[in-house]
DNA sequence: GGACTTGAGCCGTTCGTGCC
DNA sequence: GGCACGAACGGCTCAAGTCC
């Protein structure tokens, strides 16, 4: 069924279903108007978006780079990239990239082929290469800081991260431990930046044991846990998200070590998991979805050549169960096995699984 | 006869132009 | 003002032509 057909039925030519049925300014008359419109229905018509893109030069497509599309935070970023583009009639193609440079690369090569109108990059791990492949053929904005140097919007980690651990430091603790993501991330280096930063304000000297680097999951967090439970011993936990601060509950129950009267953890993002894991989890709250419409924004702000200035939003701090001052006498017995309390009997403390 | 190049035609829609 | 005509968009296929 094409256009032909339908100004066949309605005794037109195409050029006028084309101006009926696309909201043209071109005046047709309201009787072929509405025969137009008649055939069409009968038909069962709509435009061809292929063949339209091909004269428009625009497809109406953007492509959204996420390292995880399993991470909530990511999620709740689609879901405002996903609002916009519904507003503006886009349609959004999602890839999963799982931070391979060489996947990511082949995405944003597929992006390309099919024509996008931009290029929507989340997780810190758009390079320069990437950039220059895209060679300015279409818009690219960004979610958060990336290598290579495009319009972004983002929160200042080092902040966020300075106000969590602020926040231990303030209950008390002096043995305060990191979880931070994968190095290879900004977003997790500017974490691990604002963590030691608010260490060194505080007059406490980092002890290198306390940062352990993994992954952005639960998986990770709960590895990194076992990993800084082995090492040394903490008081508290900076945890470089969400997923990882629920891994590092898990590994802390597994122990035998309660939260917050053992060990206090602070996560990140202020997922929706957050709030109704036990304990519920102090966090920082990052305006993901916000975060997510601004991006699109943007991008469609450079796309119709306006200027484009980076966003930086605000975050917040959400204190909930999970973090308390430390037990007088027990400075930071993490780590330290026969000053652990056991886990009690019979009554399992839940947490969210890794 | 095979390998390669060139050019026409196709797809569906939109837009500029010109006729009535 | 209202409408039709024809070119144009980009990438692909396929036929025709050329060369070795």
């Amino acid at each position: 069924m094409t256009i032909r057909d339908v100004a066949r039925l309605a005794g037109v030519s195409p050029a006028t279903v084309s101006r009926v049925l696309s909201g043209s300014n071109h005046p047709v008359r309201e009787d072929t108007r509405r025969r137009v419109l008649e055939a069409a229905q009968r038909l069962a018509y709509y435009p061809n978006r292929l063949a339209r893109s091909l004269l428009r030069r625009e497809t109406a497509v953007v492509g959204l780079l996420v390292p995880d599309v399993s991470n909530p935070y990511y999620a709740a970023v689609l879901r405002g990239i996903e609002d916009v583009a519904h507003q503006h009639g886009l349609a959004v193609i999602l890839c999963n990239t799982d931070r391979d440079p060489a996947k990511q690369r082949q995405y944003l090569r597929t992006l390309l082929e099919h024509r996008v109108d931009g290029v929507v990059a989340a997780g810190g791990t758009l390079t320069v290469e990437d950039l220059r492949m895209v060679d300015g053929r279409v818009p690219v904005v960004a979610v958060g800081r990336h290598p290579a140097r495009v319009p972004s919007v983002r929160v200042n980690n080092v902040e966020a991260a300075r106000q969590a651990c602020r926040h231990l430091l303030e209950l008390g603790h002096v043995r305060v431990a990191c979880l931070a993501g994968p190095a290879s991330s900004l977003t997790a280096r500017d974490r691990v930046r604002g963590y030691l930063a608010a260490l060194r304000e505080a007059g406490i000297q980092p002890d290198e044991r306390w940062l352990v680097w993994s992954e952005f999951t639960a998986e990770g967090g709960y590895r990194a846990t076992r990993e800084l439970l082995a090492r040394c011993r903490v008081s508290a936990v900076v945890a470089s998200n969400d997923q990882m601060a629920l891994g590092a509950l898990r590994a802390l129950w597994e122990e035998g070590l309660q939260v917050p009267e053992d060990v206090s953890v602070v996560g990140f993002d202020d997922t929706s998991a957050a709030a109704v894991s036990v304990p519920a989890l102090t966090t920082v709250a990052v305006p993901t979805y916000e975060m997510g419409r601004r991006t699109l924004e943007l991008l469609l702000a450079v796309r119709a050549g306006r200027r484009a200035a980076n966003v930086v939003l605000p975050t917040e701090l959400r204190v909930r169960e999970s973090t308390a001052p430390p037990r007088k006498g027990q400075a930071a017995a993490v780590g330290d096995r026969a000053g652990r309390t056991q886990r009690p009997e019979g009554r399992e403390r839940v947490c969210t699984h890794p």
